[in-house]
DNA sequence: AATAGAAGTTTGAGGAATCAAAGAAGGGGG
DNA sequence: CCCCCTTCTTTGATTCCTCAAACTTCTATT
């Protein structure tokens, strides 16, 4: 049987992986995304292995299987339903909704899903931007680039804000840095690791290298 | 922690209970309800006195205590608000909307719950026409008469369906026996062990004792 | 009163998920 | 080239929920 933490493990592998595809997925990383002890995490890996969602070479790392994958593509679309869900029509706030969408992810049923989808006119991201697979498993990949590395005087929107901390995204928020925002890069210091961007209500809002690491912009389309 | 089996099995004797109130309620009868052999209720129902929620006589048998009631009726108000938002707001059929609230009736928040009893405008009953508890868990208690017992040549409206089985909803559904529909019995055959009602749509449904249980009503209110 | 049967309890065991702590591997720095 | 430190694996225990099967208690019926 698929258990919801079956399902947390390979989503979490799943959202790893995307940091650093070329590798092969270290133990102990995954162990601190679970927030789980290093043998907790070997424990479970075999057994994801043994159900085949995952291939692990011991000492090495793991990776998942095209199975494991579509398996964390599933949840991932489930998650991002849920959390426009929440916002669009219930009202939450998208600060919250991560954590809600976190339990809910493993009980919604897929009649239960695709109703929602239906209901939210087939959307292709969720309120923080993150695009939603498709139920066949089909995910878009769109290049973003982080306000960290944007080039100045350009004209951008933002597309995404790559982080669920509710206070982070309570902060986002209230300076108007949510997806869908036009902006243009007014400085950069290097050595105050910082970037000054004009968003598109005129108000100016400086942040620095972290905090703009986590916006991410698309070229103005026009 | 209250984990999801406490909560079924805290719901399950709440409604075991309400079929004879006078009376504990038997280890065996808990144990087939829940659907586990008469030994894991044993061991379940100690956890369960031990955290207070139920007196426990051995060999006697069991009932809730306030806490456990309150337990119950939060966890039923859950359910039935699930039914009603399935039903109302994603469309899902009468006859589906059980299975999916048993699950989801444990993953959904308070926040939620409570903006869908909002969008719903705080409704009295689920789609079966059972009363959802208040949040603070008072549940109206209405006397309801079955078919099966109900007099002759009166003027009635049916209140409630009590079962949840799909087959015997879609069958109730086809036949136009939904609360809010209004009816008058045509007779009643005592041998034949049926009972027939005129439908307000001058349909007439003939229904065996069985089945004539399962459809309550109350008196007409014109 | 004696006892057969029903109902309930106990015991022993297993699967899932976790932690603590001990042990193994192996990749640099000396 | 070796040993040390980090990373990973193993082992032993625990909690939760469940079953099978043995055992106990109580009731009812002769
Ligand atoms: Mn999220
Ligand atoms: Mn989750
Ligand atoms: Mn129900
Ligand atoms: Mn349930």
């Amino acid at each position: 049987m698929i258990t919801s933490t079956v399902e947390n493990y390979v989503k979490q592998i799943y959202l790893q992986q995307q940091e650093d595809p070329t590798s092969l997925l270290p133990m102990g990383k995954l162990a601190s995304a679970m927030k789980v002890v290093p043998g907790t995490a070997t424990a479970m890996v075999k057994t994801l292995s043994d159900s085949g969602l995952v291939d692990y070479e011991p000492r090495g790392g793991i990776r998942l299987t095209h199975g494991g994958e579509q398996l964390a593509l599933h949840v991932l679309r489930r998650h991002r339903i849920l959390e426009l869900f929440l916002v669009d029509v219930l009202g939450l706030d998208w600060s919250e909704v991560h954590e809600e969408a976190e339990t809910l992810e493993h009980a919604v049923s897929d009649k239960v899903l695709e109703r929602m989808d239906k209901l939210l006119n087939h959307p292709q991201v969720d309120p923080h931007g993150d695009p939603i697979p498709t139920a066949k498993g089909q995910i878009r990949k769109v290049r973003l680039i982080p306000l960290s590395e944007f080039a100045p005087d350009t004209a951008a929107e933002i597309a995404r804000v790559a982080d669920q901390d509710p206070a982070f995204l309570q902060f986002a928020e209230k300076n108007g840095l949510i997806p869908g925002v036009g902006l243009s890069l007014l400085g950069r210091d290097v050595h105050a690791d910082s970037v000054t961007v004009r968003l598109e209500n005129d108000v100016t809002v400086t942040l620095g290298g972290k905090a703009a690491e986590k916006i991410l912009v698309r070229a103005a389309t026009e």
